[in-house]
DNA sequence: AGCGGTTATCGAAGCGCTTCGATCAATGCT
DNA sequence: AGCATTGATCGAAGCGCTTCGATAACCGCT
C-alpha cells in the first residue's frame, strides 16, 4: 500500500505538502504542486479513507434511509436511491445503505461511530419518530417528504397537494362533476406518510373549491383488491367519470378493470395518475399524469445536503412544483344519460 | 464524544484493556470485564469506526454493486439488496451501495482507499469486465451470478439451467408439444447476462431431451412489445401451448394479451413463469412457476463473504436448487385441432 | 538597509483505536 | 522451596492522514 509519505519522499517535499496539494487548504506552488501529482500518478497513491475520516473528523459518506414497507413503490425508490448515489459521487461522497427497520437507532449509531457525515432519510411519516431524533442528534440531515411540524429540518418533496389540486382542477375544467381520489394502500395512511396525506388534503381543497363532488378510497396493490375496490366505487358513485391514482403498481390492473367493466377511458372514466413519468406512458391509453421527479428530487436533496456540511444555510422546505401533463386518459366529462349497473 | 480513553479512566483500567474486553481477543477476568461493560453502558461509549479502521485494517464495511441496466427487474434487485443490508448488519457491517455505472473503477477505488472489506457484485454478465479485475485486486467478493470462467472467485445463484429445465419437464409431462420462452429484454442477452443465457441453455437441453419444439423469443418490457412479440409468436407457432416466461414486468400484460387474443390460460395456453412467489401469486390465474429466492441468495451470499473474511475457505459457486411451484397457470395440452389465425 | 507582510514549505502533534511485547502475580510442577 | 507456566493487565507504538504553528525566503516599502 502506498502512503503519502511514499509520495512525499517520491516528490521530495513533506507530507503535510503533500496533504496541501491534494486539498488545496494551502496556497502552493505550481511547481510543487505538480511534482506532487506527478508523484501520485507514478505510485498510483489513493488516500486511506479511514485515516482521512480520522484526521479530519469527515468520512466522506453519507447515509441514505430507505424504506422496505407495505405499500411503498419499489421502481421509485430505487430512482430516488440511484439519484442519490450518483449525485454524492459528483460530490466525492459515498453513500451507506441503511434500512428503515434498523429505524431510529440506526441513525444513532452511525452518528456516534462517526460512519457518516450526514444523512438522507425518505419515506417521512406525519409524526416521524426519527424527527425528534434528528433535531437533537446534531447529524445535518435531509428529509424527502415532510413531518407534520418540520421545525429546524431541511426537508425536500414534490409539492403533493399542489398535484392533487392539479388533478382536480384538470378534471374540473374538462367539466367532470364526480370525482375519486384512489389512493395507496391503508397501511400507508395509517402510518401516516406524508406524501398521502398531502395528496388527500389537497384533492380535498380542490374539490371544495370547483365545487365538485369528490370521493376519496385507499387501495391495496393486487388484482383482485383494484377490482373490488373499483366495483364498490363505482356502486355508490355510478355517475364518477373522473378517476385520480395514486398508486403506481395498480395502474396497469386499474386500466383492465375498466375496460372489463365496459368503461372506456378516457370516453367514460378520465383517468389521472400521480406517477413517474414513463410509467404513465407505458400505459394504453397514455395517461395524462403528474410526475414523479424522483431523480431531481433525489440529485437536489443531496446538494442541500452537501451545502450544509460545507456550513450553507438551507431552505427549511423545498417544495418541488408539480406538473401536470396531459395526455390520452383524460377527456370531456360524458353526458349523465348512462344507466350503470355495476 | 466519548473515547476509549474516558471508559478506561472511568472503569479504572488501561484502554487496551477496554479493547480486549470488547473484541474478546485476550482473556479478560469476569470482574473487569463487568466493570469495563458497566462503564461503557454509563458512558454511553460507541468506538469510532475510522479510528478502529485505521488501527485494525478492517472497515466492517461490504460494497453492495447494483446494477441499474436496461431490463433489469428493480424489485428483485431490491429484495437482493434488502437481503444483504439486513444479513451484513447480522454479523455487524455496514453496506455501502456502488451503482453499477461506476464499474470497475468503482471497486478499485473503494478498495484502494480501503472503505470496504470486501464486495458483493450483482447482475454478472457471462465476459464480465469486473471478473479480471475482482481476480487480481486481492478484495474479497462474492457475485450473485456466474461469469462464464468462475475459476477463482465465489459465486451464488439460482439454477437457472435446471430452472428452466423444470419449466420443461412440467410442460412436457403435461403433453405439450410445441413450447415457447418468452425472455428477458433483447439487451440483458446482448449484454450476455449469466442468468438469461443460462435459462435459455436450460430450456434447448430440455427441449432436446423431451424432443419437444421449443422456440425462443426475447421481449421487452412495455404493453405493445408484450402484444407484438405473442401475436408474432402465435403467427410463427399456431399450435403453440405452453409458454415459459423469465422477464417479470411483463407478466401482467402478457396474461391481458393471451386474453385479448383470446387464449384462455391454462385451457388453451399453459403459462410458467420464472418469477418471485409473491408475483406468481398475484395474478389471475395464480401462476405455475419457479421462484426466485432472492432473500435467500441475498443472504446466503452475505454469509459466505464473512466467512471468507473469518479466512473459511468458501465453496467455489453455490447453485441455489429451483423448485417448480405448480399453480393454476399450467395444465394439460389441449387438443390440436383448432384452426388458429393471429 | 531594514521592516512588515506575504507566500511556500516543513515538522510535529494528534485523531481514537488495536496490538505487540512486557510485567507481575498466581499457579502447578518437581 | 524453586522454577517454569499461565493468566490478567499495562504501556507504548503506530495505523495514515490532517492541521497547526513555525520558519524561511522573498516581496515592496520607506
Amino acid at each position: 500500500m502506498v502512503t503519502i509519505a511514499d509520495v512525499a519522499k517520491h516528490a521530495g517535499v513533506a507530507t503535510s505538502t503533500v496533504s496541501y496539494v491534494l486539498s488545496g487548504k494551502r496556497s502552493i506552488s505550481p511547481e510543487t504542486r505538480q511534482r506532487v501529482h506527478a508523484s501520485v500518478d507514478a505510485l498510483g497513491y489513493r488516500p486511506n479513507a479511514s485515516a482521512r475520516a480520522l484526521a479530519s473528523s469527515r468520512s466522506n459518506v453519507l447515509a441514505l434511509v430507505i424504506p422496505l414497507r407495505a405499500g411503498m413503490h419499489v421502481p421509485v425508490m430505487m430512482q430516488f436511491a440511484t439519484a442519490v448515489v450518483t449525485t454524492a459521487r459528483r460530490y466525492d461522497h459515498d453513500v451507506l445503505l441503511l434500512t428503515a427497520d434498523e429505524g431510529a437507532t440506526g441513525l444513532e449509531r452511525v452518528q456516534q461511530s462517526s460512519l457518516v457525515d450526514a444523512v438522507v432519510v425518505m419515506d417521512i411519516e406525519l409524526y416521524d419518530e426519527r424527527v425528534p431524533l434528528l433535531r437533537a442528534l446534531d447529524l445535518p440531515s435531509i428529509l424527502i417528504g415532510f413531518p407534520l411540524d418540520a421545525e429546524g429540518l431541511t426537508c425536500i418533496d414534490l409539492d403533493f397537494v399542489r398535484a392533487a389540486e392539479l388533478c382536480v382542477d384538470h378534471l374540473a375544467d374538462l367539466g367532470h362533476q364526480r370525482i375519486a381520489l384512489l389512493g395507496t394502500p391503508s397501511a400507508v395512511y395509517e402510518r401516516q406518510t406524508g406524501f398521502a396525506h398531502r395528496t388527500r388534503e389537497g384533492f380535498r381543497a380542490g374539490v371544495d373549491r370547483r365545487s365538485v363532488h369528490g370521493v376519496e378510497t385507499p387501495c391495496e396493490s393486487s388484482h383482485e383488491a383494484v377490482l373490488k375496490t373499483v366495483e364498490q366505487l363505482l356502486r355508490d358513485e355510478p355517475e364518477l367519470t373522473g378517476l385520480v391514482v395514486q398508486n403506481e403498481p395498480i395502474i396497469g390492473p386499474l386500466l383492465d378493470v375498466l375496460r372489463s367493466l365496459g368503461r372506456r377511458v378516457p370516453e367514460d372514466m378520465s383517468v389521472l395518475a400521480i406517477c413517474a413519468d414513463d410509467v404513465a406512458e407505458g400505459q394504453r391509453p397514455r395517461l395524462s399524469s403528474v410526475s414523479i421527479p424522483a431523480e431531481q428530487i433525489g440529485q437536489q436533496a443531496v446538494e442541500l445536503l452537501i451545502g450544509k456540511l460545507d456550513g450553507l444555510a438551507p431552505p427549511a422546505g423545498t417544495l418541488v412544483p408539480a406538473v401536470l401533463t396531459a395526455r390520452a386518459s383524460s377527456g370531456p366529462a360524458p353526458q349523465l344519460d348512462r344507466s350503470t349497473t355495476a
